[in-house]
DNA sequence: TTTTTAATAAGAATTATTCTTGATTAAATG
DNA sequence: CATTTAATCAAGAATAATTCTTATTAAAAA
């Protein structure tokens, strides 16, 4: 644990927006000014493989990083694109939701809903 | 609707296997030699808009296209790399499965599995 | 301390996609 | 039918997110 990875860790998890590689660079920038696109793709690779944060990906949008590592998927809204967690009203198995191939193995399961949240639907 | 358009439809409404542009691309010039990759992006968004085909994103991999207007989820395999579609077990309003922040409202649902397909969960 | 290993910084390279421009084609109008 | 208008197309340049390469630095092991 490089001081590198544990400030890139502490934006992600401190912030609340869903961040992408790009923003979380602007972040860590104002702790170690002389770190790297590069190093903050690496790391944010890094902690994914480790489970501590998750990657989200609405269409080919540059990839998002959740620190939130509870079951829930996310709601893109078309207005102000701003990207929030949502919940599932009942825990129901994988195989209660879906007919899946007899043999299979599922190791993720990413839901993306997208539309327009209160303030924007309410605007127009 | 040009030559190009029906092409290009045609390709993808009589593929199973949710090809990307570049596919879709080789695929269209045994037909029409003369066509342009550009073209294929033109006609495979004009397509998407009319809601005649859909995209599929899985990751920030090349977007796939798809000719099943059903509602439907997609299992991607990481050993082979195919993408199937896959059904829910019951159908059930969005609201029944999600909560949702009041007054919001919603265009899209996209849900991509990751696993592993009976052959290739077999394999290993 | 020396050697080995892993992580970082910097910038070049890659890849899917979009944009720009000029040429063609199709549709609409006189 | 001729002509204007508009839309579509082809070709290649441009863009943006991400990955790769290489050299440097820091940490761990011997």
């Amino acid at each position: 644990m490089t001081a590198q990875r544990r400030e890139v860790y502490e934006v992600v998890a401190t912030s609340t927006d869903h961040p992408c590689a790009g923003m979380v660079y602007d972040r860590v920038k104002d702790s170690i000014p002389s770190i790297s696109l590069a190093t903050v793709y690496n790391v944010l690779e890094t902690l994914s493989g480790c489970g501590l944060i998750k990657q989200i990906n609405v269409d080919r949008d540059a990839t998002r990083y959740c620190p939130n590592l509870e079951d829930h998927g996310h709601f893109y809204c078309e207005g102000c694109g701003n990207v929030t967690d949502v919940y599932r009203q009942a825990e129901r198995a994988l195989d209660e939701r879906w007919r899946l191939p007899e043999g299979s193995t599922v190791t993720s399961v990413d839901v993306a809903l997208k539309g327009r949240c209160p303030a924007c639907a309410s605007v127009n």
